[in-house]
RNA sequence: GGAUGCUUAGCUCAGUUGGUUAGAGCACCUGCCUUACAAGCAGGGGGUCAUAGGUUCGAGUCCUAUAGCGUCCACCA
């Protein structure tokens, strides 16, 4: 018997081991089932698991227990990624508060303690995920670090390098200031920032004259080797060929023609700044111009700003305006918004950088996955459709990514140098005065590698030949540049394959005003609070039905709660049934009542259409119908009828089926509860509802005759029901059925057992029409003023839509033109109207 | 500048291929402790589906334009 409430805390507690220690979340290969694979997407192992990996988990569990039931071998590989610049920065700030320095400590000291942070924090993760009820399949767990990642990790590198496809060179690129190492163009995050537009007097040497040349970052000055001008700006093509003084520095350098000086932007003079902006690098392989950097890896002026050397970025310009100023080779200051490049991870302003790292070259594969995408039987189906289009577009515009990262957390490039000779291989060369690359690969070069590597890639295994390309990916928008993008040309070019078949995109998760969660706005969720409060099973449902895929969710905390209240709602459904079911032996449907007949159509109906939307992701189309069928009919209704008729053997098994396939279909979203309720059944098909087989469609249980029967009649419910309450009736009210059959259900359900009357009277009168059911509701009570204008007003109502539908039925075009059901039902409904017409008007 | 999404009830959102009178949850109003559930039951009010055109027998749904909000990408000397 189940407990009067549902306890959320109660429900849960256990089930998780138990479902583990019997290796039902376990795949295996050699069952003969049809594979079914997704491959989580690894969290970083640096803390705590937020809403968002809630949500995505969430959704990835219900089509692997979906998929489960439906008897295929499916295995959820679970993971996590070792997110070398996070990782590394908690570490770090971890040693310092400490008081340990990163670089006194040494590498292999540092190493070591982000392997304890790895141990730690993993360990977190995966109680976590055991709290969601997430049936991953832990003999498969991987690491981005583990050794046959790294081991495919390198392979790639060294492969890559012998066909040219990575290179390393020299380039300007992103530069993060404070975790002091490079970054590629998806980790740069622009934002507006109010600058000034600060034009500067650059005297054109041996004259008087002057270039007016406006920059936003006047201290990148001292790298300046030219300034240019447009080819065709007549106004400055006297000067070319001369020479400026660069301000400050004295020096000469040299007025340039080039295309990249736009004569309508600024002045139409730009400074060339060749070591410190990416356009300027480009103009100075053009005409061949030195590459001055003027700063350190800190973003402190180096020697070459002279005697603001050491001084900050900030400072610098300050002071060097104060100086210019003095000189009068300050024109003016021109205030101006202009985006700036942040990192990602350490929210710095990032300085484009001139620096030595290594590139992947990305047109060729990226070339690949457009080409790939063109083939409706080998490309990724994004789902939503539309997403595919952000992918492609970033494969149209994508240039060689930046993957050498200046830290010490991750895979180490595998190249040695010595003197100017460089050797890339899996192991390090045999003969003496070879040095490692001190530098590591971007956390995002391993995770491309996920859905096959964790398989055993490069090695041909079963797991392999079996899992893969997985069936699907489940993760937010705002991953697609970073990780789906580089797996998909990462795995066409490495596997000749797709990684994965379906690509399901959600959105993010907002706080209740549409903002974003952020440590700044304090306005964070903890999910692990919400399971506390409500329980895993209203966390998983309300995240995974509130919106449509690919939309973001505004989280309402409020939504749990009426989630948690449909849960209550089934507990106590439950409870009845089976409280009345306890003595049902098996399953029998021999001589079935019509309602009994009615929701056992109803039921499969919503079956059938629930199975076709979980196999298009619509998690929320598929859910709101199941709430539909469960509370409105099979609650409010059918449960209520059975109350008459416990008696019989057929509602009972009814009653039966029906719940457990509710809790089939519904335990994909919440695991606990349904397993707990199942576990109560008189008959199951299964020692536990994971592993249980999903409801499959059976057309001899619709009966379409008794679907409308009843229908009628709990339209006569309601209807008697309405105007009871509407006329304020507390007495007893008369009904006379014009046909003495079908009668019972309604008798029953209304107590109408003492008020039925075989002739009309002389009172207020309701008349009912449907097909199945003709009756009139008698009442005493007199029609008030408003009443009498309300049946006026109902009145005026069906003569405009009986005209509507009348004008509609004589265009022939709409009857030759519009499916005959359609046009059938119109016919139907202009009867019925009328007939209801012509009884308002008689009173 | 390019792309993309949204605009539907007071709020948060659904709305499959165009097809009865556009739905849900929460909130609101009325009446009920009816022995599964008062976190419940019964009943009810509330929407010109952003705006303007168009296609169609028929448009919330398709097309075009406009407006507002949001997001992504690119550029920004």
């Amino acid at each position: 018997m189940l407990d009067k409430k549902y306890d959320h805390k109660k429900t849960e507690e256990g089930k998780y081991k138990k479902w583990k220690e019997r290796g039902y979340f376990k795949s295996n290969l050699k069952s003969g089932k049809k594979p079914y694979s997704i491959v989580i997407p690894p969290p970083n192992v640096t803390g705590k698991l937020h809403l968002g990996h809630a949500y995505d988990t969430a959704i990835q569990d219900i089509i692997i227990r979906y998929k489960r039931m439906q008897g295929f071998d499916t295995l959820w590989l679970p993971g996590m990624d070792h997110a070398a610049i996070a990782t590394e920065a908690k570490v770090v700030k971890k040693l310092k508060d400490e008081g340990i320095n990163k670089y006194e400590y040494g590498r292999d000291n540092f190493l070591k303690a982000c392997w304890d942070w790895t141990k730690e924090y993993g360990n977190a993760i995966r109680e976590q995920w055991g709290a969601l009820g997430l049936s991953l399949n832990y003999d498969k767990e991987r690491f981005t670090m583990d050794e046959g990642l790294s081991k495919a990790v390198t392979k790639v590198f060294v492969d890559f390098y012998n066909e040219g496809l990575i290179y390393r060179g020299e380039r300007i690129i992103n530069w993060d200031p404070v975790a002091k190492t490079a970054l590629s163009n998806e980790e740069v995050i622009y934002k507006d920032v109010e600058g000034a537009f600060y034009h500067l007097k650059y005297v054109i040497d041996g004259t008087n004259d002057y270039l007016d040349v406006a920059t936003t970052r006047p201290e990148t000055l001292f790298g300046d080797t030219a300034v240019a001008v447009n080819p065709n700006d007549d106004r400055y093509k006297k000067y070319v060929g001369k020479n400026v003084i660069l301000p400050i520095v004295n020096k000469k350098i040299p007025i340039i023609c080039d295309e990249h000086a736009d004569p309508d932007f600024g002045t139409g003079v730009v400074k060339i700044t060749p070591a410190h902006d990416p356009n300027d690098f480009e103009v100075g392989n053009r005409h061949n111009l030195p590459r001055i950097v003027v700063m350190n890896p800190d973003a402190t002026m180096n020697e070459n700003a002279g005697k603001y050397e050491g001084m900050t970025r900030e400072e610098c310009r300050k002071k060097l305006l104060e100086d210019l100023k003095e000189k009068e080779l300050l024109i003016s200051i021109e205030p101006m918004t202009h985006s700036v490049g942040h990192s990602e991870r350490t929210n710095a302003m990032v300085e484009p950088y001139l620096s030595k790292q290594w590139f992947v070259k990305m047109r060729p594969l990226a070339d690949k996955v457009l080409e790939n995408q063109k083939n409706k039987d080998s490309k990724v189906n994004f789902v939503p459709k539309r997403y595919e289009k952000i992918m492609n577009h970033w494969m149209e515009i994508t240039y060689d990514w930046c993957i050498s990262r200046q830290l010490w957390w991750g895979h180490r490039i595998p190249a040695w140098y010595k003197d100017d000779k460089v050797y890339v291989g899996q192991e390090a060369p045999k003969e003496d005065g070879w040095v490692q690359d001190t530098d590591v690969l971007d956390t995002w070069f391993s995770s491309a590698l996920w859905p096959f590597a964790t398989l055993g890639w490069p090695d041909n295994t079963d797991e392999l030949k079996t899992y893969f390309p997985n069936n699907c990916l489940v993760t937010g928008y705002d991953i697609i540049p970073f990780w789906v993008n580089r797996m998909t040309f990462q795995s066409l070019k490495l596997t000749g394959k797709r990684p994965f078949k379906d690509c399901v995109i959600h959105g993010l998760i907002r706080d209740k005003l549409g903002r974003k969660f952020s440590k700044s706005l304090g306005n964070g969720i903890d999910p692990f609070d919400m399971i506390e409060k409500y329980g895993a099973d209203s966390l998983r449902y309300y995240l995974t039905t509130d919106v449509a895929l690919g939309t973001d969710l505004r989280f309402d905390e409020v939504k749990i709660t009426s989630t948690w209240n449909y849960i209550n709602k089934i507990w106590n459904a439950a409870r009845f049934v089976l409280m009345n079911i306890e003595d049902l032996k098996e399953l029998d449907f021999t001589s079935l009542k019509p309602e009994d007949k009615w929701i056992l159509t109803k039921y499969e109906k919503t079956l059938k259409s629930i199975t076709h939307h979980m196999e298009k992701y619509e998690f929320n189309l598929a859910s709101s119908e199941l709430y539909n069928f469960t509370w409105n009919y099979f609650c409010d209704y059918y449960i209520e009828m059975a109350k008459y008729s416990f008696e019989s053997v057929e509602t009972k098994s009814t009653l039966c089926m029906i719940l457990t396939g509710i809790l089939k279909m519904l335990h994909p979203f919440m695991p606990f509860v349904t397993e707990e309720i199942y576990q109560k059944l008189p008959i199951k098909d299964a020692e536990s509802i994971m592993v249980s087989s999903y409801p499959v469609f059976e057309k001899k249980l619709v009966f379409e005759l008794e679907e409308e029967i009843v229908d009628d009649e709990i339209e006569f419910i309601r209807n008697f029901r309405n105007v009871k309450a509407e006329n304020n009736i507390t007495k007893d009210m008369q009904v006379m059925f014009d046909t003495s059959d079908n009668n019972e259900l309604i008798v029953k359900m209304l107590k109408l057992e003492n008020n039925i009357t075989n002739k009309p009277l002389g009172i207020n009168a309701y008349k009912v029409f449907s097909n199945h059911v003709k009756a009139t509701i008698y009442f005493e009570k007199k029609m008030s003023q408003e009443e009498e204008q309300n049946r006026k007003k109902q009145i005026e109502q069906l003569k405009a839509s009986t005209e509507r539908r009348q004008k509609l039925l004589s265009n022939s075009n709409y009857v030759n033109k519009a499916p005959k059901n359609v046009v059938e039902l119109d016919k139907q409904k202009l009867e019925e109207e009328l007939k209801k017409l012509k009884e308002l008007e008689k009173k």
